[in-house]
RNA sequence: GUCCAUGUAGCUCAAUUGGAUAGAGCAUCGGCCUCCGAAGCCGAAGGUUGCAGGUUCGAAUCUUGCCAUGGACGCCA
């Protein structure tokens, strides 16, 4: 074969060429698509031939379904067509005679020497995931840590989601910024400096503690209490009630008063009110970190980009709006009009103040503008719908749906769904406070710790012996492992219940049932105590059902990652791990290694080990999942 | 009231985006360890995909109406 001039320069060949050698799929996708052309015209040429994977080991490996969608395109019968497409169609060395079945399916079988010669080619560091050619960078929004608040239930999933979809897009050699749009600007931050001020709280030994307490407060004293005046309006309740609820409701005025001036001076740049504000980020952050470590996820102090970076943004951002006409005073706030819905945005208030769209709205103009980004993620629960479908809009309507060099941006918002309690309720303390993170990662990483030094008290167990520091490490990453998993195997809009009894069951669709089998495979190949260059280069041997399954299987694995880069969605990789580890499990079950009958069996098995642990291994890190070699 | 999600086996969830007989895992029942890690494997049972219509060769998926649950709805973030 002549290389082609991309791969004498050196250059990164073509997708389709990468795809061919690694992707069965991709090729059969490449083999129709020319066979449906020369069958019914240039009219076709672009026609999807519509290659999946069958239901039913039946019906071979692949089924075409191209035909029923071509015959009523051409009002003729699929199975016709069907026909005219196989005569067409050149397979010469891919795949056995194809058969038509049904309405019109064309069912593929692969020849075993192309699964072989796959499955070479996917044995490689990249494992058959397909590079990306797109240089610009993706902005992941992901935490959404607020300056004085600790971490709760709320912040896991964007975090891990976030740092999953990270990890993904990493993978397929995308340049992903990580931004931890930190709550750090505005009243609330302004209350808490207020309070801590008045309570005489010596900033450099601040305690998270004394975070909380400051904030709830705040929110305490500033809440008038509009409702309580409502109902003894309504019922007509005394007037001394009356007269408390007014002197309540002014004392609350005045709170806000302070904090107002206080947010002024520090607008205005008090130095020592900038100084002490600096502490409070860092004492938040000190606990968030700690935290971040505790989960597994790339994100650091150096993803911090909150709020406050993009104040000196705001005005042109109105003035962008204003001069374009693109927004409208309206009772004296400036608000962006839809043409299809009746609900404005508000991006300034009446009395010239800004909210969070004008900071969200200059967020997007940085990462679009400066930062050149043509992929911008949010990972932000499911109840801001409405408020992402508002901001793109309305920065689509401002010119920032298109890059400084041209390229369209795919603006995103993650919407995922609530973690509840077992009552099924948004996850709360039997006093009805917010689930903090750090207890619920102490938790996880707890019960992870007792089950493998329960186990590893069996003497058969190969933990047995091991040193309590050790069982602790890995029981930790068994723990974290579960919690993760179980956040991200299913679809991320729905809400779901956090019941730790099933995420840590070590059977079932579990992040340790993925661990025990990759734990599993590490320790065949360790027992086989064979030469890695021999089995890496053993010819392999696929045979049995179900070598021939698993090869299948592995090579379903880059054009997962693909799609799961393509949609963000982390639950497909999840259902192909588990896939992965069932088929392997059969095959284990089926299939000697160490005890073939012969030394090139053995060999070509170990081969297949050894992929099959890499994959595993690579999938469960684009999840943050640890891949634990001994549990 | 308006708008937006969600509704699939007893329970928790999938379904390659319109494809063949709707699949997994728990739980239940039955097999498999003097045998490479039984944290495993093999099998059985379990369904009117919320309800009713529509679109077509073909619908859990698209469409219309209704029901249920949750959420969002102008100066908080």
């Amino acid at each position: 074969m002549i290389p082609q001039a991309g791969a004498i320069l050196g250059l990164m060949a073509p997708n389709t060429d990468f795809f061919e050698t690694i992707d069965p799929a991709a090729a059969l996708r490449n083999r129709f698509s020319d066979a449906i052309l020369r069958a019914l015209g240039d009219d076709f040429r672009d026609s999807d031939p519509v290659i999946r994977a069958t239901t039913n080991p039946e019906f071979g490996d692949f089924q075409v379904n191209a035909a029923m969608g071509l015959g009523k395109r051409l009002k003729r019968p699929p199975r016709e067509v069907a026909l005219e497409i196989l005569q067409a169609v050149d397979l010469d060395g891919l795949a056995e005679e194809p058969e038509i079945a049904g309405p019109g399916f064309i069912n593929v079988r692969i020849r075993t020497s192309a699964l072989v010669e796959a499955l070479n080619s996917i044995d490689a560091d990249h494992l058959g995931v397909a590079p990306s050619k797109d240089t610009h960078p993706v902005v992941i929004d992901l935490c959404g840590v607020n300056v004085a608040k600790q971490l709760h239930v709320g912040h896991l999933r964007s975090t891990i989601i976030g740092d999953a979809l990270g990890r993904i897009l990493e993978r397929r050699g995308r340049t992903v910024l990580r931004e931890n749009h930190l709550g750090d600007w505005g009243l609330p931050i302004a209350m808490v400096l207020h309070r801590l001020r008045i309570a005489g709280i010596d900033l450099d030994a601040l305690k998270l503690v004394d975070l909380d307490t400051a904030y709830r407060d705040g929110q305490l004293v500033t809440k008038m209490d509009v409702r309580g005046m409502e109902i003894v309006e309504d019922r007509n309740i005394g007037p001394h009630r009356i007269i408390e609820l007014e002197e309540q409701n002014e004392g609350a005025q005045q709170q806000r008063n302070a904090a107002a001036e206080t947010l002024v001076a520090l607008q205005q740049g008090d130095a020592e009110l900038v100084s002490d504000w600096q502490k409070l980020i860092d004492c938040t952050m000190r606990a968030v970190v700690d935290i971040l470590e505790k989960l597994n996820v790339l994100l650091g102090t150096e993803h911090n980009r909150g709020e406050s970076f993009y104040r000196t943004h705001l005005p042109g951002i109105i003035d962008t709006f204003v001069d374009g006409g693109l927004a409208v005073r309206d009772d004296g706030a400036l608000i962006v009009r839809f043409p299809d819905r009746e609900r404005p945005m508000l991006i300034q208030k009446s009395n010239g103040g800004y909210l969070y769209a004008t900071t969200d709205l200059a967020a997007i103009r940085h990462r679009v503008v400066d930062e050149n980004a043509d992929r911008v993620v949010y990972v932000v629960d499911a109840r801001q719908r409405d408020h992402f479908k508002d901001l793109f809009d309305a920065a689509r309507m401002a010119g920032w749906g298109v890059t400084p060099d041209g390229h369209d941006v795919e603006m995103v918002h993650i919407p995922f769904g609530s973690v509840l309690g077992m009552d099924k309720k948004p996850l709360k303390t039997r006093s009805g406070d917010n689930v903090t993170l750090a207890s619920l990662l102490d938790e996880a990483i707890s019960r992870g710790r007792t089950e493998v030094h329960r186990r590893a008290g069996d003497e058969n167990a190969p933990t047995h012996g091991f040193s309590k520091e050790e069982l602790d490490r890995i029981g930790e990453g068994v723990g974290i492992g579960a919690i993760k998993y179980a956040d991200l195997s299913n679809d991320l809009v729905r809400d779901y219940v956090f019941d730790m009894d099933r995420m840590i069951a070590f059977e079932g669709d579990t992040g340790p049932y993925l661990q025990y089998a990759h734990a599993r495979i590490c320790s065949i190949i360790a027992k086989a105590d064979e030469d890695p260059d021999v089995v890496s280069n053993a010819p392999l041997i696929i045979g049995e059902p179900a070598e021939r399954a698993l090869a299948l299987q592995l090579l379903q694995y880059g054009p997962m990652i693909t799609e799961a880069a393509r949609h963000l969605e982390p639950h497909r990789i999840c259902t192909e791990l588990h896939g992965l580890a069932e088929t392997f499990n059969s095959f284990y079950q089926q299939c000697p290694v160490r005890k073939a009958a012969t030394d090139e069996l053995r060999r070509s098995r170990l081969r297949l080990c050894d992929l099959s642990r890499r994959v595993l291994a690579d999938g469960l890190g684009l999840l943050g999942i640890e891949a634990i070699q001994t549990m």
